[in-house]
DNA sequence: AAAAAATATTGAACGTGTTCATTTTTTGAG
DNA sequence: CTCAAAAAATGAACACGTTCAATATTTTTT
């Protein structure tokens, strides 16, 4: 059994998470202000700080949420053994991007970019770092299971080729948060058009 | 001749302009306060924001510059005719990111990528991202060059790989000026490498 | 050259994220 | 149960980017 101490900072953890995301939905992530969010928890401003280092802190546990179920569905995605080069990419990067707004509103991804690329040495910075290596790695891993399979050519340097994908994946992404009028499916268009000559050159052709 | 009114703003524009720069190589940008930056122009905080927008838009002047430079260089390295698509890649690239650090600093760079993505919606963001879509453009270009002069193969889309490429250009510059520790020529290596296995793919073979 | 209009300067005041000395609550030993 | 120590909560104070009403300067008009 927990102590009273402990049960009542677990409730106000939640509390407080809640409300942000709560706020951040729905008038966005610099209109809700510290003393809103403090407020709705029921918790007073110096108590929030108690919880949450600082305000970009908190967008870090849904960035990570996100990242951790979209790379669970990745690996689902490399065992299933495709036979075309430019299907599998697709079905890899399209999981990603149909699942990127199911707990962060572009706002929140514009954020979370801006705050890791503007104060690189901070833990949010090296953790958004770590998760977006993690996804460019599975990009990889999914060219190496093709070219191990034959479906890929032999001489073909898969990891230069993954993280070259992966960084217009990530790059067209950027794009995607920072234009409100670029839905999911046209996201996915472009960049499977701009994969397609890599696929298809890259593929073994059939004897 | 300018009548003294304009004379004064020319002038003081000038003092603000080198006064921020100045402060931002020393101090950097976040510690580099407008009051500071307007003492040492010798002007009020007041007439500094008669004279920029905000904080951020002081970069763009600089950002503008740097930017309009490498276009130009660029456009002499399309114009040399290269017979090998590696070899005309590391040279185009090489520019940008050679002259990527002559008036901005790496935290100078995060701070305009930051924002730049922060707030898509600003004058800063669209000026911004204008600069980076005619860098693309140029990639572009050079691949259509050498697929008119028959470097390229023919059935090879120029545009699709194009932008492919700049946008791991792009994407590795971000991790380039988040990593203070990085230096371009690790940098380019590391873009030659990426380039390697398509420049070699659309590469028409010799007959 | 005086008056009026246009333009530029100023710094105090404001908003919001963050800090920290003080107060309150919880814990566990005696 | 009591009380001292540990942990947590609090909100006033601070920092800095930005705004704006008041003031000063320059230009134009008469």
């Amino acid at each position: 059994m927990l102590g009273l101490r402990a049960q009542k900072k677990a409730d106000k953890n939640r509390r407080i998470l809640e409300a942000a995301t709560t706020l951040f939905h729905k008038v966005g992530y610099d209109a809700a202000r510290i003393e809103d969010i403090a407020e709705m928890a029921g918790v007073s401003v110096g108590t929030f700080y108690n919880y949450y280092k600082n305000k970009g802190d908190m967008l870090m546990a849904t960035v990570s949420m996100e990242v951790e179920e979209v790379l669970e569905a990745g690996n689902g995605i490399i065992a299933q053994n495709h036979d075309d080069v430019g299907a599998a990419l697709a079905e890899l990067i399209g999981t990603y991007y149909a699942h990127s707004l199911t707990y962060l509103s572009k706002e929140m991804w514009r954020t979370a970019m801006s705050l890791s690329i503007g104060q690189p040495e901070t833990p949010f910075s090296k953790r958004y770092t770590a998760l977006d290596y993690r996804l460019s790695e599975q990009v990889r891993d999914l060219f190496a299971a093709l070219q191990a399979r034959g479906i890929i050519r032999q001489d073909v340097d898969c990891d230069a080729m993954g993280e070259l994908i992966f960084n217009n994946v990530n790059m067209m992404f950027i794009e995607f948060v920072k234009n409100e009028d670029m839905d999911v499916d046209g996201l996915q268009a472009e960049v499977a058009r701009q994969n397609a000559p890599v696929a298809l050159l890259v593929s073994n052709v059939a004897p």
